[in-house]
RNA sequence: GGGCCGGUAGCUCAGUGGUAGAGCAUCGGACUUUUAAUCCGCUGGUCGUGGGUUCGAUCCCCACCCGGCUCACCA
C-alpha cells in the first residue's frame, strides 16, 4: 500500500496506539447508549440524572487547549460536543487522545452530560475508546467543501462523510420507494422480481448490452424493461404485480440518463390507461404528503402541485394549441409535413409520420411541461404495445406523464391481442432491418402468453430516478443514484 | 460525436514564459469552557498525460485522458 506522506503520520500513530496495548480497529467495542440524535432531544432530562452514556461517531472537529480538550463526534443523524480534561480522563488516556487521534476517525466516549459556558450541550468525558483509525484525512473540516463533482462521485463515501445534505437526498430516494411500494402494498398488489439476464430483450425501445454464459455457451442480454415479463405474470393470474428494479440500457449519459437506471413498473388486470393514471397520481401525491405532509413540492425555484386532478390533454391537442398543426387531420407524412411548413415551423424532417409527431411534440410541447401533466393517445407505431383507441385505431391508449420538462411515467392499456401483438413485433422487425437498431425483437413465447388469454390490464412505468429529481430538488440523475457511470479513471 | 469550459498541495482555490501561492488540514510549540478556537513557527507540488516551440514551459502550440455545460443521439 503506498501512502502519502498525511497518510505515513496516521500510520505512524496507529502503530503508536498498537505499542500501548490499543486495537486501532476493535472487535469488541461499548455499548452504545445513544445515538447524537437522541442525545439531543433526551439532554435534559439525562443531564439532570448525572447519567452516564456512551456515544459514538466520526471526529469531524477537535481543538485541544493544554489540559482539556474539544471535539465535535457526527453520526448519521446529528452532531455532538463532546469535552475531555486531563484531570478527569487520566494522563495517559488524555495523551493518547491528543497525539494519538485524528480528524475522521471513528471512536466511543463515555461520560455525564453537562452545558458549557458558551451554552452548548456536551458530554464531560471519562473514558474515550478508538473504534476505528482513519489512514485518509477528510477532506476540510468545515462542511460542504469537498464539492468537486468528479471526486464527489468517483469517492461518493467521502462525499457522504464530508457533506450530510447528500445523506439527506438519499434518504430522501429511500423514502420515496419506501412510500411507492407502501401505496402498492395497501392495494393489493403483488411485489415480483423477473430475470435480468434475458434471452430476448424486449419492452421498449432501447440498445441493450450484451453478455455471456460460459456455461451454457449462450450470449444474453441485459433487461431494458420488465414489462414483457410482468405481462406474463397477469396471464398467470395475478390480479395486480409490480416490480422496482433496475434496467439497462446502452446509450449516452447525461443529466437525465444513466446506463443503469431504477425503473417501477406495474400493472393491473381489469385496468387501463384511465385507472391507470388516477393510480399515478394517488402514488405519487401520497410519497409527497408521506415525505413532505404537502402536495406542493419545490423545486428549482418554483412551486410543483402535486394536490388534485392533473391536467390531461391529447397529443393532438396538445401539438394544435402550440403550432396550429393538426395530427389528426394531417394522418400521413406528406400532409403532415405540408402543415408544418405552412406553419412556418422549424423543425428536423423525420422519415414517418409518427416520428414526425413526435418531433413536434419533444419540440414545441414537452419542454413547456412544469406541473405534472397527463399527455395522452399515442400515435400506434410508437406504441407496439399497446392497445389500439376503438374509435380511431391509428392512436393508442397511452400516456406519458410530464413534469419539470421531461418525461417521468410512461403507461398503456395493454394490448392483449396477439394477433395484433405479432403484427407490431414484424412491424419492428421491419423497422430493425430497416436501421432502427432501437426495435422491438419478436417474441414467440410472449405470444404465447396472449394466446393463452391475457385480461385487459393497464400496465405502467415510472422512472424512479426522475422522479427523484424532483423530490429531492436536484437537476442531475448522477445526483440521486450513488454510484453513477463515469469512465475509469487513467492507469492505477 | 460537435462546440465551449475546466484539471495547480489532502480539500477549496489564486497565479506567472524565468526555481510555485493562500485558507483549511498536517507537523512542532503555548494554552483547562472551545465551537470555522486562538497565538507562534515549519512542512507539504511529476501544476491531468505525452509530445513540440523556447536558452528556459505549470503558462504558448498539438495530441490524448478525465470531468462539466451544451447541441446531436436517446425515453
Amino acid at each position: 500500500m503506498e501512502l502519502n506522506d498525511l497518510q505515513q503520520t496516521r500510520y505512524g500513530k496507529l502503530q503508536a496506539l498498537q505499542a500501548a496495548g490499543i486495537d486501532p480497529y476493535p472487535a469488541r467495542v461499548p455499548q452504545r447508549t445513544h445515538t447524537l440524535t437522541a442525545l439531543r432531544e433526551q439532554f435534559d432530562a439525562l443531564a439532570e440524572a448525572g447519567t452516564s452514556v456512551t456515544i459514538m461517531g466520526r471526529l469531524r472537529q477537535r481543538r485541544v487547549m493544554g489540559k482539556s480538550a474539544f471535539a465535535h463526534l457526527n453520526d448519521d443523524h446529528g452532531a455532538f460536543q463532546v469535552f475531555l480534561s486531563k484531570a478527569d480522563v487520566g494522563d495517559e488516556p488524555f495523551k493518547h487522545f491528543v497525539d494519538l487521534t485524528d480528524l475522521g476517525d471513528i471512536i466511543a466516549v463515555t461520560g455525564t452530560l453537562f452545558t458549557t459556558k458558551m451554552g452548548e450541550p456536551s458530554v464531560h468525558v471519562t473514558s474515550w475508546t478508538m473504534l476505528s483509525k482513519a489512514i485518509t484525512p477528510p477532506p476540510d473540516k468545515r462542511e460542504g467543501q469537498f464539492s468537486d463533482q468528479e471526486a464527489r462521485q468517483r469517492q461518493r463515501y467521502v462525499d457522504l462523510a464530508a457533506n450530510p445534505e447528500v445523506r439527506e437526498t438519499f434518504r430522501i430516494r429511500a423514502r420515496l420507494i419506501t412510500a411507492m411500494r407502501q401505496y402498492l402494498d395497501q392495494r393489493g398488489f403483488l411485489e415480483v422480481e423477473t430475470p435480468v439476464l434475458q434471452a430476448i430483450y424486449g419492452g421498449a425501445a432501447a440498445r441493450p448490452f450484451t453478455t455471456h454464459h460460459n456455461q451454457l455457451h449462450q450470449d444474453l442480454y441485459m433487461r431494458i424493461a420488465t414489462e414483457l415479463y410482468l405481462k406474463r405474470l397477469i396471464v398467470g393470474g395475478f390480479d395486480g404485480v409490480y416490480e422496482i428494479g433496475k434496467n439497462f440500457r446502452n446509450e449516452g449519459v447525461d443529466r437525465t440518463h444513466n446506463p443503469e437506471f431504477t425503473m417501477l413498473e406495474v400493472y393491473q388486470a381489469y385496468g387501463d390507461y384511465e385507472s391507470i393514471m388516477e393510480l399515478t397520481e394517488g402514488m405519487i401525491r401520497f410519497a409527497a404528503e408521506q415525505i413532505f405532509n404537502s402536495t406542493s413540492i419545490e423545486y428549482q425555484g418554483q412551486q410543483i402541485e402535486l394536490g388534485g386532478s392533473w391536467q390531461r390533454i391529447t397529443m393532438r391537442d396538445a401539438i394544435f394549441n402550440k403550432t396550429g398543426v393538426d395530427i389528426r387531420e394531417c394522418r400521413e407524412f406528406d400532409t403532415l409535413w405540408e402543415a408544418i411548413r405552412e406553419a412556418g415551423l422549424k423543425i428536423e424532417r423525420k422519415p414517418t409520420w409518427a416520428k414526425q409527431v413526435d418531433e413536434l411534440f419533444s419540440e414545441f410541447v414537452e419542454p413547456e411541461l412544469i406541473q405534472p401533466t397527463f399527455i395522452t393517445e399515442y400515435p400506434q407505431p410508437l406504441s407496439p404495445l399497446a392497445k389500439r383507441k376503438a374509435d380511431d385505431p391509428q392512436f393508442v391508449e397511452r400516456f406519458e406523464l410530464f413534469m419539470l420538462g421531461a418525461e417521468i411515467a410512461n403507461a398503456f392499456s395493454e394490448l392483449n391481442d396477439p394477433f395484433d401483438q405479432e403484427q407490431r413485433f414484424l412491424e419492428q422487425g421491419r423497422d430493425y432491418a430497416a436501421g432502427d437498431d432501437e426495435a422491438m425483437q419478436m417474441d414467440e413465447d410472449f405470444l404465447e402468453a396472449l394466446r393463452v388469454g391475457m385480461p385487459p390490464t393497464g400496465g405502467l412505468g415510472i422512472g424512479i430516478d426522475r422522479l427523484c429529481l424532483l423530490f429531492t430538488n436536484q437537476t442531475t440523475i448522477r445526483e440521486v443514484i450513488f454510484f453513477p457511470h463515469l469512465r475509469k479513471q487513467g492507469e492505477e
